[in-house]
DNA sequence: ATGACTAAATACTTTAGA
């Protein structure tokens, strides 16, 4: 979000559009009485229950349901602060599944205390959804680029954090606990990217990096009918610098995920669509 | 040239983001 006040149109004008079910936010650096006074009866509105964990003026995450919010966990259990501890997770099962808002410490400098943090935070997240159960979703900005193709240029980011090999290897353990990265594996070589930064024209020329995943257990990976990266809502006046990450989850055969929507009636016949669809860029 | 842009607290500047 960077900053959810700040967002706070563009927030309400997506949901309207893209109608999640559930949908996780971070850095909302919104307070939860605030964010509740802000956007409460907004997103009551629109069938939301909304479970909260927010700071002050940094940081902030949010999970918004439509489809049940129980078992709330803010934080990730044994992980350290900075020193204290900081609105970087929150959790709940949503539809039968167990999912994870993370906002993944920046880690600012290699081998810094805020890196160091960084790698002990991502530890203790593992532990905890290693601990989970069978189906879940870790998603977020988890402010690592998985491989090289994930970044404009990796030359531009020797020596920077995000790209670094123990990063890196703390992403592929959390993986390695059965988790997917389901956008990756529905574009395996396409240039896709999530976060591009403010300045000099890096959105409009594409150079960004792809740091907020969709990761999902083996159950619910087989469920994704889509995933994709919004550009789109990264696109006009006042945006975030990151773009909303989407999947489209099939029903479950117990019906997990939003009421099982009949086929409409179509006594006309399907018409085939005969335009070409425009590139989502 | 560690610049550029955006946001927050508290404040007219510093910290943070990645």
């Amino acid at each position: 979000m960077n900053s959810v006040k700040q967002r706070m149109p563009r927030l309400l004008g997506w949901l309207d559009e893209r109608e999640p079910d559930v949908v996780c936010l971070q850095e909302t650096k919104l307070a939860d009485d605030a964010f509740t006074a802000l956007l409460g009866q907004e997103l009551a509105g629109r069938g939301y229950e909304v479970a909260l964990y927010g700071e002050v003026q940094w940081n902030g995450v949010a999970l918004l349901s439509k489809v049940g919010l129980e078992d709330v966990v803010t934080g990730v259990a044994g992980a350290p602060g900075f020193p204290n501890p900081e609105a970087r997770a929150v959790a709940a099962t949503c539809g039968g599944i167990r999912i994870h808002s993370l906002y993944v410490p920046n880690g600012r400098v290699p081998d810094s205390d805020h890196y160091v943090y960084k790698l002990a935070w991502l530890k203790a997240l593992r532990d905890v959804v290693s601990a989970g159960p069978a189906e879940q979703i870790v998603c977020g900005d988890m402010n690592i680029a998985p491989t090289d193709a994930d970044v404009f240029d990796p030359a531009a980011y020797v020596g920077s954090t995000h790209v670094t090999a123990p990063e890196r290897e703390a992403l592929a353990e959390l993986l390695a606990t059965g988790l997917h990265d389901v956008v990756r594996d529905r574009w395996p070589t396409e240039r896709i990217f999530s976060y591009w930064d403010y300045r000099a024209g890096m959105f409009h020329q594409d150079l960004g990096m792809r740091i907020d995943l969709m990761l999902a257990s083996d159950p619910v990976a087989e469920r994704v009918k889509a995933a994709w990266i919004d550009r789109k809502a990264r696109k006009g006046t006042g945006p975030s610098d990151h773009a909303p990450v989407i999947i489209d989850l099939d029903v479950a055969p117990d019906g997990d995920i939003g009421p099982v929507v009949p086929p409409p009636s179509n006594p006309r016949g399907a018409r085939k669509r005969t335009t070409k669809l425009p590139q989502n860029r």
